[in-house]
DNA sequence: TGTACATCAGTGAACGCGCGTTCACTGATGTAC
DNA sequence: TGTACATCAGTGAACGCGCGTTCACTGATGTAC
């Protein structure tokens, strides 16, 4: 086994930096995370950071990729914690529900690493998104996943498969940014639930093709 | 009649410095609408904006004001040319397609004014959002009266009615945002049309509770 | 095991930049008599 | 109709700010012999 943490001087500075820039942009959003202001965080001079990123676009990147990361938990514990008693099918749309809340509570709990998550991409990605690394699969892939379970399980008819992605992380990537920079950010948090559920109601619908439950 | 243009030493500075801004905001969004840039391309000092607006946040809001107002045009004009010989119920579904397909197209056509339009807002609106001005009606406003038509001719349900707006809204938003600033960017323009038509024919029916087409 | 040395993570000072905003002003316009 | 004057739109110069980035450097660490 590889030492897995050197010492340097500082210890790890690279992984101070980028845990200095999620705090600041868990409040500031990317326009927070300066090299000067993570720099000054971490207790280090401003020009110490070219020695771990090439200039404050490297750094922004992998603050966006945490980001991204912690979205993908957050989605995959809710999913995670479906109710075991659902019938096959149930449990696939009940799987497929979570997805859609949880990004949706993901944006309006932590709006900062969310817009930095969206906003900042690895350029020109061969197929939509893909797997981010080891320990965590991306946001997208996980509604893939979903989608695919529901259809072989009988509750989404597999001609209505194609594209279903796209809808989907349409309506709630729509919502979040309506309901954390939009005008419902305006409204109490128990307005905000009941629209995010009707949006999630009508995006699985409209994949489903019926509101019909399906029969089991 | 009152006199609508006084000439003072510009002309009418005020509007002059608003379209330099609308210029400046298409291709680099809000963030390019500075003090600066915005009175240099106006040909006029820095401080001489100070005479109409009382800060920069004052120039910005109304430029995106305008921005707001480009894209309720854009809308209108999509919706009143549903062609006439549908059915009435055929015709509002009709039209609910053309004001998804048309923000979405403003958005592509036009992201750095769709970008300013939906980031500044008026803080804490009373009621959604309201008629801007005489001449146009806002985006939202087209959208809800949209609705309504549908159900007075029978094309949706009245008790899907309520809150109906929103999916509506969310779909077609978050499909813009994802087509302007997310992975789907990078597609060719027909692979964008295919999957905007997917994403409104599955927020209608998603709000109608039914892919089938009303009986007239 | 002890010493000489190479490596390279982090320092301190400085650069030029464009920004929003303020100051005291100027000079064209419109109005009162 | 002509003159004196008040108004106020726009000027020119300057401010302080924080930013990203570069320069020549220092000094702790790890390694070779």
């Amino acid at each position: 086994m590889t030492s897995p943490v050197r010492t340097y001087h500082h210890g790890d500075l690279r992984r101070a930096l980028i845990d200095e820039g999620l705090r600041l942009a868990r409040t500031g959003g990317a326009a927070a995370v300066t090299l000067r202001e993570t720099t000054r965080a971490a207790g280090v001079s401003p020009n110490a950071a070219y020695r771990h990123f090439v200039d404050r676009e490297d750094l922004v990147r992998a603050v966006a990729n945490e980001a991204q990361l912690a979205l993908a938990r957050a989605i995959r514990e809710r999913v995670d914690a479906t109710p075991a008693e659902l019938s096959p099918a149930a449990a696939a749309i009940e799987r497929l529900r979570r997805v859609g809340l949880a990004y949706i509570d993901f944006a309006r709990a932590e709006p900062g690493w969310f817009g930095l998550a969206f906003s900042t991409q690895d350029p020109q990605p061969s197929q939509g998104i893909v797997t981010l690394d080891d320990e965590v699969v991306a946001p997208f892939q996980l509604l893939l996943d979903t989608l695919d379970a529901m259809v072989a399980c009988g509750a989404l008819d597999a001609e209505r498969r194609p594209y279903a992605e796209w809808p989907c992380w349409s309506a709630v990537h729509g919502f979040a940014d309506i309901a954390v920079n939009g005008p419902v950010r305006w409204q109490p948090a128990s307005v905000i639930d009941a629209l995010a559920a009707a949006v999630v109601e009508a995006a699985i619908t409209g994949v489903r093709g019926t509101a019909e439950l399906p029969a089991d």
